[in-house]
DNA sequence: AGGTCGCGTCAGGGTCCCGTCAAAACCAGG
DNA sequence: CCTGGTTTTGACGGGACCCTGACGCGACCT
């Protein structure tokens, strides 16, 4: 059985939604706040989750990107808001879909049948919510790192450089592809950043920062996590 | 680079749209019908699809069903029909996403990175993602190369040259390709570049360097990879 | 048999990249 | 306005990588 997270604060349109949704077979969780949602979307593992943006107590897109942070669920976005600045703001968070209200319950059901049939056609195992090695271990959805039974203190932007890195293991990452995720631009000359960080995070979290064993550089190409 | 085949008949459209899209450096083949658009796909291997629905061949459903036959590649939308019945085939029929006219480019846009990020991903093998050998194994997405279980450690331009040849598993690569390709120059004057790169991709790889068994040379003409 | 051409090998030097440190700029909360 | 933490710079030393030229060998041609 499919497993849909619903996330909408209006209890009118959540009873509708349930019962169309519950009448097609899916199993439904329903979560009226961001809080809510992302704990169960943690606990119950959804295949698919509905999104409505305009919630009481976060922003949209920051749900989307806390969920992003650890899970490729596809997420699809329900919204009053039509202008397309909202759109781009919210696919670009990592959003599948996005549509505005009111909609035909037709085509919602068919944008998320086709949502749910991609995730079919390429089983990717949904990705762990615990990175364990021998020396650390991240919880990504706490955002939390742990090293010698201590909590490891992070900043926002070690946070998700390292979070790019873990959700990859063993794939090389380019200097490119970090500096335009964490960054926002994509030049080659503010390698310093990276180096920085790396520098950072590898103080934080390896025995020996000079000779890492899970932060490793690639020379000229980038960086990669091993686990 | 994204390869974007745009499927569209009004050449007003197709020309704004070609536009947008090589300004954001995407590559762009354009088809007027149906006909032109299966083929294209089959002989381009486009990344993602623009469709436009009412082409004056053929109906729109069947070139989705057409194309799903043989191809997962992301499909997006394009229709001047707001009716949900219309979105509903065209997303049943295997598309990803259904856009209506008149539309943002900007949301287009947005949809289409949306499209493409998501195959990013879960790389559903456009070839073989991972190369092996009796001696070694090279994984292409992860960038990495291992023999005997160890990691072998590779120089940027050593890893350009290798991706080269392995992925035109028994085609013989001529020195002018390799060269333009990894050096951006087609002098034949340089051939030492060739000599000193493939030598070490040897010593790294193969079992018995100077007897390779896998990194062939092809005397004036070029290299091989043999499987 | 001698010559030529193409290839493999090696080592040195220049350049670029990375790690490190520290100071300056920035920002949020009190 | 001040303060603590965070991000952004700049500078520097060491090491990795890339280019280059020289040499030897074997194949092929004459």
């Amino acid at each position: 059985m499919t497993r849909v997270l619903l996330v909408e604060d209006d209890p009118q349109l959540v009873r509708a939604l349930v019962i169309n949704l519950q009448a097609r077979h899916y199993g439904v969780d329903a979560a009226p706040d961001g809080a809510t949602a992302l704990r169960l979307a943690a606990a119950r593992r959804p295949d698919v989750v509905l999104l409505d943006l305009g919630l009481p107590d976060m922003d949209g897109v920051d749900i989307i990107k806390a969920l992003r942070g650890w899970s490729r669920v596809p997420i699809l976005v329900l919204s009053a808001r039509q202008a397309s600045g909202e759109k781009v703001a919210a696919l670009d968070a990592g959003a599948d879909d996005y549509v505005t209200k009111p909609f035909s319950i037709d085509e919602l059901l068919a944008r998320l049948r086709a949502a749910v049939r991609r995730t079919e056609d390429a089983p990717h195992a949904p990705g762990p919510l615990l990175v364990e090695t021998a020396d650390f271990s991240i919880d990504l959805i706490a955002k939390k790192a742990i090293r010698d039974g201590q909590d490891v203190r992070l900043t926002p932007t070690e946070w998700h450089l390292l979070e790019i890195l873990v959700t990859h293991p063993g794939r090389l990452i380019t200097q490119k592809h970090l500096l335009q995720e964490v960054w926002g631009v994509s030049q080659r000359s503010k390698t310093n950043y990276l180096r920085v960080y790396m520098a950072q995070l590898r103080r934080k979290l390896e025995t020996d920062p000079s000779h890492p064993r899970y932060l490793i550089t690639e020379p000229g190409m980038g960086y990669r996590f091993e686990g």
